[in-house]
DNA sequence: AGAGTAAAGTTGGAATCACAACTGATGGCC
DNA sequence: GGCCATCAGTTGTGATTCCAACTTTACTCT
């Protein structure tokens, strides 16, 4: 990092290293404004922000006359820790892909069928999208659904509205979610180095009791971070 | 909320308000600063620090010299809308249950040993720990393992340190999460109203390639929200 | 008209000062 | 010893001021 970065971040990424390389044991004080001041060489102003950027990953917690001190249970878990899971629906916040949408020929895919709860030799659509942010692809959606219920005309995207349109109604959505190193599987699309931690996000959506359509995300680890957050004020919550 | 709340919170939860209920549309542009200090009475350190609290939320974006905007993607997905899937391991990162820790007798659960692996009469244990927080239970947690593994002496909530004296190294965790209007089921442990939203984590430990322990953590969503962020600074995206 | 320039406005960062509410510890008093 | 009051320290919040870098707009000059 060029040493013309904020000089907040400076002591925010100092004190996060020692927390997270252990120097700093939960329940550990983290030194107060003013020694921040002192032992950095900032201002006020750059010791506060940093103390609340910490406090706001929940990293630290702060109590009025007590001090800050590093979270018994922190709630942020960076996702490269594989503590942390996590998923996120893109898709259903109206993230568009913006290329990259293929659809494979229907066969039988077993696996599949038992997620699907359908005979094990129904045949399933596959349809892979490749979400991309600047050109460099950041998301690779598998999802499968039964053959009966793609016509064939629609976007295969839209399988909410398309349900919809059969008289189906999503009612539910179900999600596995595990960090794991994959095998070199899918890093054709992705372009990920074999070996990295990815999230791999399977999801299920239901109508009704009755599985429609069921859904692989991967998102490569390092580019997001979890944070868990309590209601405002920042990271109010008694810990002891 | 009490007229006593910090000003710069009235700033967010009216901008936060507007960007939520959709009158300030993905690209709208936000009120300046000093629009800001005009436009609610306050000083320009709140505004500013109502601005970063949203751009850390992810609802707007800010770029030097043109304004802050509505974020076309916002990052920040409440859960009770239910498109935001989360999982947390409270768990793993050390939060101890403060009581209520039930195991009953073991009894065959063709259901968990799908699961888990083993034959479907295979009797399990099924432990239930209600996690709370000020005497108010947050969290409840229904574990299951083979009855193999216990042998009945050790904590029964020590399932990774007891599995460690058996021989097996737990490698991996893989979780199942949905969000889900509960049945009447488990609401006389944590008190829920019926209809609530909660979020429903399946959970398997593995040793290796097999399953030893699979657990349901069950969440009401109204105490966390999930905030997927981007690396520092606050909200730095381009994004248009 | 077109191109380049200047000005105004905006954000991110930062310093300094201030104050209410709270905590922990100290010390004095019974 | 035990109890209570005081006090220094800390956080959360807030005001004010300033500056660099950047964008947008308007204007001037050719």
């Amino acid at each position: 990092m060029a040493n013309s970065d904020p000089v907040y971040l400076r002591v925010v990424e100092d004190l996060r290293r020692q927390i997270t390389e252990g120097l700093l044991q939960p329940g550990a004080p983290i030194p107060s404004r003013h020694q921040i001041t002192r032992k950095y060489g900032v201002g006020e102003t750059a010791a506060r922000h940093a103390l609340r950027v910490l406090a706001q990953e929940g990293l630290i917690i702060g109590r009025v006359g007590s001090g800050h001190r590093v979270r018994q249970r922190p709630d942020l878990l960076p996702l490269h820790r594989a503590q942390a899971h996590f998923s996120t629906d893109m898709h259903a916040v109206g993230r568009r892909p913006t290329c990259d949408v293929k659809t494979d020929s229907a066969e039988a895919r077993p696996d599949i069928a038992v997620r699907l709860r359908i005979a094990a030799q129904s045949p399933v659509t596959r349809t892979r999208i490749v979400y991309r942010s600047d050109g460099k692809p950041v998301q690779l959606a598998v999802s499968y659904e039964p053959i009966v219920y793609n016509d064939g005309t629609d976007d295969i995207t839209q399988v909410a509205h398309r349900l919809g349109g059969n008289g189906l109604k999503l009612t539910e959505v179900t999600e596995h979610v595990y960090a794991r190193v994959p095998q070199p599987v899918e890093s054709d699309v992705l372009d990920l180095p074999a070996g990295v931690h990815v999230l791999h996000v399977e999801r299920t959506h239901w109508a009704g009791d009755k599985p429609v359509e069921t859904s692989d995300v991967i998102i490569p680890c390092d580019q997001f971070r979890l944070v868990y957050t309590l209601p405002a004020p920042y990271g109010e919550q008694t810990n002891r």
